[in-house]
DNA sequence: CAAGTTGTTCAAAAAAACTTGAACTCTTTT
DNA sequence: AAAAGAGTTCAAGTTTTTTTGAACAACTTG
């Protein structure tokens, strides 16, 4: 079977390699990626995806990175469930393609959805847990010890729920303003 | 040589073994470190001090958690660094002895002082390289997109930087207000 | 000052986290 | 319905991070 484009599993009409800057920001975003406690494979397809305007197939990410089908794989279907990336479909393209949500206040709130809360949600079930551990125990000085800190663990949880809806607050506000009014 | 004391290398007036709930703390404490970013034993070590109202030397928190000299000796190095915990030095021992931080403010403004501030630093650098790469950009349309991004990054950069002041702000107001005014 | 404590350092071992790629599923094309 | 394309999975391999413990430095004490 003959294929008539130059390009067979080639990319697409995207510049199939990175120029300085783009590898500069792609780095950033790796570095970025591991002090939020990410895997850098995740920051590095997330910051290619930030510096191209077109949309990126699975395969142009594999080949622009190095980096195995595997990895891009789960590395994407991480950032879309954290609501960094959105995928687009071509019409009449049977791949997936994929661009860079860019608004810091979806990226905070993802981020916050799914790494802060669910460590709360855990959080109030282990002070359930200790409560119940307290209620066994025999030694009435070690209860009374026990409880304070359970009352100390109980206001730290509620000033943690209750920061997390300031900062989407406080990082969303001026995300409008500098923008087109993206959404 | 002869000891007179029943304990020589042994725990000093704490009781030397954990009771159930003060292994659940530690445990929280263990599982909350790593949602941080931080090693577990930072977290073990952390969580024992907060369960004890006595402070404790290095040897105490080997025997009790069963960790090394070495794990001891650098986890209490960074929990100190971060402020999470403090050294009291009893009178007339050699031996440094340790307490836990429990104010969360003060927990909360160490760890961004420590882990937030250098990233914020950095990204600074980090721009101002990029700048440097977009002005030996030949190629004016890459060059245009360049710069497009570099002026994104430089937003978020801001407002990540007023974030953190908030945050300590908001953190630390209703901690105040719980406690009999530590400090 | 020799012997005993306390604490630090760091190379090597262990554990944890991440990446790879071959095998597999589903769909579409021929 | 065979072949090809897109994407997922996961065991095995690689890399990174953390822990260990022996050697060392600093200080007291007898």
């Amino acid at each position: 079977m003959v294929r008539i484009s130059t390009e067979s599993k080639s990319l697409s009409s995207t510049t199939k390699f990175l120029v300085e800057w783009e590898s500069a920001i792609i780095d950033l975003f790796l570095n970025a990626a591991q002090s939020f406690g990410l895997p850098k494979s995740l920051g590095q397809i997330y910051g290619l995806l930030f510096c191209r305007d077109e949309s990126l197939s699975m395969n142009d990410i594999m080949e622009l990175l190095s980096i195995s089908k595997g990895s891009a794989s789960q590395g994407l279907r991480a950032l879309k469930q954290l609501g960094a990336v959105n995928s687009v479909f071509a019409r009449d393209d049977r791949k997936e393609r994929f661009v860079a949500e860019i608004r810091l206040r979806k990226l905070v709130s993802g981020f916050l959805r799914e790494q802060g809360e669910p460590h709360l949600e855990k959080g109030l079930a282990r002070l359930e847990n200790l409560r119940d551990l307290l209620d066994d125990e025999e030694d009435f000085e070690s209860t009374k010890r026990g409880q304070r800190r359970e009352n100390i663990l109980s206001g730290w949880h509620r000033q943690m729920s209750r920061l997390l809806p300031w900062v989407k607050m406080i990082v969303g506000k001026s995300d409008r303003l500098s923008k087109k009014s993206s959404e």
